[in-house]
Formats: structure tokens, sequence, C-alpha cells
DNA sequence: AGCACGCCGACT
DNA sequence: GTCGGCGTGCTC
């Protein structure tokens, strides 16, 4: 019997794979590509995933050690699978035993065998139910854990206990709270929601793809708010599960709620599986397995989902492709989009992007034929589209964060009884303070940025690095009481509305009003039966959630997006501006949207308002293609960041300098430059763009290039990190 | 990245 | 006389 070795991805930052001696006791049918292994690494153990089984090494025999232990008798990840991560991998330049352990649950990473069969939850006993508050009023801790439970009949995983491990006890011990397993599959429902009749353009987009299951083709599939995508998927997954197969849905961590979930669930006979950042190691394994096992016939996640095992995969579904959050801003930073096109393409079935706002990469994907393009036209029902207007704030009393012209619209539509939504991209209540005697700013200690006045909280706040400070009463530099807050952010409109529309309930959805779990979904809900007529948020506003009452939509400030350094920031306007609206008349009603600037003149506002989004897509692809930015280029940021300025910079000269010397034509390099923010938590960053019109030529000097980094002497110094195709610039 | 080994300043 | 600073070398 011949030795064995194997090629094993070891999580390390290094660009290499590592070569093992096999046990000869190790059945060979067992050694496959994509089985983990325990092996020994530096002093340590480390869990790594075969690549390969060899007959042979090329490491010298006195460096190889034998790996200690087999950990799967089938591959964890099956070979289509080992593909993409791997191809990821070279795409993206992060070192494939880095790139393995980010695609796979963090239990398998660690070493974890076996099956898991359901998650442990916590619940009311029969007795428990029974119990009486008052037979609590001494151990208020008992009480409130109880009354939570009482909130969730159906049980909650220990982490969410809002418990000690006392009080815990305490209730366990006299026998109201018990410990049960459940399966993380849900029970399909007995009786499905029936599915509702198509219009022609959801039934043409229905057919296109249905016709092509079973094999490759890619589809954008392009409907504005209130078209019906959403039903368009859940046929589209019928078609899929009739033939035996499962589907893949990746959407937007913001885009994920109970109730998109509810909705899928309560369609389809077979189960779900649903993979979100909320769900505890067990739980994500448990849907992970039940996804590889072939039991989940619907896996829907966020952008990490695209690394899910599929044995019979048919479709994938890829819902706000346009949004950002599917491209991994740390460690790993791949686009889950553009890896489930990959993947579809790979495993041969039909992948569909859908959004309201295409990203101009993708309309230029269907412009290049590599996408077909699929447009819903109309809104469903009776629904029709909003009146847009620009409102032009230069000159206006700075008494008030909302133009008269607006509030007279607020009082319209509230007095006809519509919901009022104001969009401000800034939490808070002012970006920051001012001393009115001697100047003085918050800024912030660790970040060139100001903090930002929290009133409510009597804090200053950092929002770049989390730096917190009391509100001072008088100005640190020259002791003046007189310190003014500078601009306007939520906090402030809402305090603003309470005094303008006294008799109208508010209510402000940010960061800071939902961080409390489940505060939220229970503020959306609040907003949702109407019982708030005006609401006031951010960004999580925007996306994803239907009022159907909300008939005026406003956005407040609309210039913070005109004139950004970022390329990319006139495509993000435009598809906020577009989302944002969409979420205006929705009924039967007609919507009204207001976008208040100093700029109303700006050919950007003046494109989406007079044209629509569409034509605005077809003018920026236009300059993007005058100035060699993408889609006619390629793009890779290398940052760094260090203790201070220099070093930062000079390992990026001296990148820079080796690229050169690469001698690769077709590659521009832009910089170094300090980042626009330069100190954040107070780490200096800079960074050095590159920029190719061909894809393949930077591809052929990034693959030399990275291992360079790796050996310079000015790397030590720094923490870096290459971004490929960056989505943001800054 | 960790974590070793390896040479020069202020301390029990 | 040591404890420990972080410079550079390695991980099959």
């Amino acid at each position: 019997m011949s030795p064995c070795f194997l090629q094993v991805a070891v999580p390390s930052p290094l660009q290499r794979v590592f070569d093992y001696r096999a046990p000869a006791d190790w059945g060979a049918d067992r050694l496959q590509p994509g089985v983990r292994v325990r092996v020994p690494f530096g002093r340590g153990e480390q869990v790594g995933v075969v690549l390969a089984v060899r007959d042979r090494s090329e490491v010298p025999a006195a460096k190889l050690k034998t790996a200690h232990a087999l950990l799967d008798d089938i591959p964890v990840l099956p070979p289509d699978l080992l593909a993409l991560v791997q191809w990821a991998s070279r795409y993206y330049h992060y070192p494939i035993g880095e790139a393995l352990a980010t695609a796979l649950p963090v239990l398998l990473r660690r070493g974890h065998q076996g099956r898991i069969a359901g998650v442990k939850e916590w619940r009311l006993t029969e007795a428990g139910r029974a119990v009486a508050a008052d037979h609590l009023k001494r151990a208020p801790r008992q009480l409130a854990l109880l009354q939570q439970l009482r909130r969730h009949p159906a049980g909650l995983p220990r982490e969410a206990l809002e418990a000690n491990a006392a009080t815990l006890r305490a209730l366990v011990d006299k026998g109201w709270v018990e410990e049960r397993e459940r399966p993380c599959l849900e029970a399909v429902p007995a009786s499905p929601e029936p599915a509702p009749e198509l219009n022609a353009g959801q039934a043409g987009a229905v057919a296109a793809v249905t016709a092509r299951l079973g094999g490759y083709g890619a589809f954008l599939l392009e409907g504005v708010t209130g078209s019906g995508k959403t039903e368009v998927y859940m046929q589209l997954i019928a078609a899929c599960l009739e033939q035996g197969r499962q589907a893949l849905v990746l959407v937007p961590e913001i885009g994920l709620t109970p109730q998109l979930v509810a909705r899928f669930r309560g369609r389809f006979t077979r189960p779900l599986a649903v993979l979100h950042s909320g769900l505890n190691d067990r739980e994500r394994l448990c849907a992970w397995q039940s996804a590889a096992a072939g039991e989940a016939a619907v896996v829907i996640g966020t952008r990490s989902a695209v690394f899910t095992p599929l044995p019979r995969l048919g479709l994938v579904l890829v819902d706000e492709e346009h949004d950002a959050s599917l491209k991994q801003q740390e460690g790993f930073r791949y686009s889950a989009r553009d890896l489930a096109v990959w993947r579809a393409h790979r495993e041969a079935v039909p992948v569909v992007l859908g959004t309201a706002t295409p990203s101009l990469e993708s309309l230029y994907n269907v412009a290049q034929g590599r996408y077909a393009r699929l447009h819903l036209p109309e809104r469903t029902g009776s629904a029709r589209p909003p009146r847009v207007g620009l409102l032009d704030i230069r000159r206006q009393p700075m008494d008030s964060p909302l133009a008269p012209a607006l509030q007279a619209a607020m009082e319209r539509h509230l007095a006809a009884g519509g919901q009022v939504l104001l969009f401000l991209n800034r939490r808070g209540f002012a970006p920051t303070l001012l001393c009115h005697e001697c100047g003085w700013l918050a800024d912030c200690p660790r970040c060139d940025a100001h903090m930002t006045l929290h009133q409510r909280a009597a804090r200053l706040r950092c929002h770049h690095c989390g730096h917190e400070r009391a509100l001072p009463h008088q100005c640190p530099g020259c002791g003046s009481p007189d310190l003014l807050a500078l601009g306007k952010g939520t906090e402030r409109i809402e305090e603003y509305l309470a005094a303008r529309f006294p008799d109208q309930e508010t209510i402000r959805i940010d960061r800071d009003t939902t961080r409390r779990k489940g505060a939220l979904e229970a503020r959306l809900a609040q907003a949702t039966e109407g019982v708030a007529r005006i609401l006031v948020g951010t960004q999580m506003l925007a996306k994803g959630h239907h009022f159907p009452q909300v008939s005026l939509v406003a956005i407040l400030d609309a210039d913070q997006g005109l004139f950004s350094n970022d390329f990319r920031a006139a495509e993000r306007l435009a598809q906020l501006i577009v989302q944002v609206a969409g979420r205006a008349g929705r009924a039967d009603r007609a919507g009204e949207v207001l976008i208040q600037t100093h700029h109303p003149e700006h050919p950007l506002l003046q494109q989406l308002v007079l044209q629509g989004y569409g034509a605005f897509a077809e003018a920026a692809l236009a300059e993007r293609q005058a100035a060699g930015f993408p889609p006619f280029a390629s793009l890779a940021l290398l940052r760094a960041e260090a203790s201070g300025r220099e070093p930062a910079l000079a390992f990026l000269e001296e990148a820079r300098d080796a690229a050169r010397a690469l001698g690769q034509a077709g590659v521009q390099f832009w910089g170094p430059v300090p980042a626009p923010m330069e100190r954040r938590a107070g780490r200096y960053r800079a960074q050095l763009l590159l920029q190719a019109p061909e894809r393949g030529a930077l591809q052929q000097l990034l693959d030399p290039w990275v291992l360079q980094l790796e050996q310079l002497k000015s790397a030590r110094k720094v923490r870096w990190s290459l971004d490929v195709d960056p989505v943001d610039t800054l």
C-alpha cells in the first residue's frame, strides 16, 4: 500500500496549503476532498479541510507531520461547494484556510462531529402557565422571566432569556419552566396559502425562468416596489420544488424579517430553513445540516448562506441585488451576489437577481447579453406610482427642519387619514456641538470626526468608534455655557414634530430606538398598525417594510449623497430615493414623495425625478464609462492601518513599487493616500487604489503581488487587507 | 496572525 | 546579576 498525503487548508493568514501524511489505517474511501481533519500546526492543533489526496508530496519528509484525526465520513463540503470557496479564495485573494473557515458554521470549524437534531429551548410548563403573578411579588427577576416566557409560548433559547442562571434555576426547581428540544425545521403547514393570480408581467417572468430550470441562466428581475417580486420568487420556488429540487434565496440582513419568513413558510409544503445572524451556533449548524442532508427544500438566508450545501440545488434567488450588504466588508470580502451567479453557473441552475433599482453592474451585464432582463412594469392591484417633487430649501427659515411646503403637505395627508414617513439618514439629535463663544467643537479624541449629540441620553457619542462622554454643560475650552447643537438628526426631528404636530403620535425608528432585541419588530408593528401617524427614521425605515397607510414620504436631506468622493455615491442616493419613494402610496391612494435639497437643479435629482431610475442609470453608466470606473473597469483597494500615519503610507508605497516592478500592463495606481477619515478609533488608515480596464490584467497582477505583500518588511508594522471589487472606496 | 527565539535597558 | 522590550522567522 503506497503512502498517502493530504493537501490541507488550515485556517491561517497564509496564502498556502499544507501537506500532511495520512495515517496508514485511514480508509482510502473516506479520504476525499472536503473532509475535515485535525492536524498539528505550529505548536498547536487546527481543524483543516482536505483539498486533495495524493500519493506523493514535494515537502521534504523531515518537515511533514502526520494528521491526527479524520472528522468526517462524507465531505462536509461537497465538490461544488469546495470549488466555489476555492474560486472565491483566489478571486478575492483571501487565504483558502480562512475562506473555508468563514464559509463553514462555527461549530464545524471548531471540529464538532455528528448531527444536531434540534435546538434546545426553554418554555413554561403547564404549572408555569397557571401560576398567578402575585406568587412572585418578592422575586421580580423570576416574575420578569415568567412574563417573558408568557410572551413567547413557543419557547426561547437560553441566550435570549433575560435572566441569570440562579433565576432560571429557581423557576426550574419550582417546576414552572422546562427545557425541551425543538427540531430546527418547523412543521410544514397542513394547508398552504393558495398562490394568487399573476399579472402579465409576473406571469411572463415566471414563465421565462421556469423554462430554464435544469440549466444555467441569469436573470435580472426589475420591478418597482409593490410590483410583486416576492410573488414571482414564490412561484419560481414552487416550480423548482415540484421538480424535487432545492431553492436558495439570499436577502440583505435588513430584509430577512419574520414577516417575510412567515410568508414563505406559509406557501410551501416542503420544509424551509432560515440562516441569519441572529442564530446561535447550534441553530445555525442544525439549519445548515438539514439543508446539506436535503431535508430543507428552501434555504433563505443572508450573504453567508451562499455557502450552504444543497445536494439538489435547482434555483438561486438574490433579492435586493443592488444592496451593499451583500458584499462582506471585512475579512473575506466576497460578494454574495457575484458568488451566487458563479455557483448557479457551476451547478447549472437558473439565478434570478431581483430589485427595484438594479446596480449599474447588473444593468451592464444585461447590456452585454450576460443576463436576461425581466421587467415588472406595473404595481399590483390598483396602486399607482407616487408623484415625486423637489423642495428647494435654500433661503428657507432655519428654525425648522421641514420646509413650509412639506409641513403643508403633511397636514394635508394627515387630514386625509394618511401616514407620513420622514427619512433622514442621520441618527442622534445633532451631528455635533459647537461653542458659540470660542468655536470649540465636540471632536472625537480617537477619530477625525465630530461626536454626535444624543439629547435624551445626555451623551456625546462617536458613531465611528463608539467613544462616549457625558454632555458638557459648559464649553471645555472657555467655560461658556453657550453651546449650540449644530445640524439635525432623527432625534431632533422627533422633538420638533412633537412641538409642531402635538396631536399626532410620532414614532422614531433608528438604531438608537431599536437596539433592544425585538424592539425593531415592536416598532414596525406599531407603525404598520397606524397608531403613530408620523414615522421618522434612518435607512432602516427605507427597506423592505410595508406601511400600507403611508401616503407621503419625505427625504429631509438629499444633499449628503450629492457631493461625496465615492464614485458610487450618486448610484446609492438614487437607489435610496427610489426605495424610500416606494414606501408611498402602496394601496389605492396615489402617494407623494418630497425631496428637500439645496440643489434642486442638480442633474442627478432632475433626471431621477423627471425621467426615473432607468434614465438616471443610463446617464450614470455613461459617466462611469467616461471615467473608466466599474462596471467598465475593475478595481481593487489595498487598505492599511497602523498606529501612526507613516507606517501605513510607507507600506502602501512599498506595495505600489512592488506592483510596478511586476510590469503588468493595463493597471493604474492611485495613491497611496490617507483614507477619507484618516484616524478612526485611534488608528491611522490609508489606501491604494488599483484600476484596470480589463479584469484579467488586474487578476494577473494581484496573484503574484499578494504573495509579495506578505513578505514586505513594512507589512509587519501595519494591518492590511485587499478588497477586490470594493463597494465603497472610502 | 500567533508564537517562538534572540539580543539590549531598568529593576527585585 | 535577571525580567522583558519588540525585531524577524516559521507554520507541512
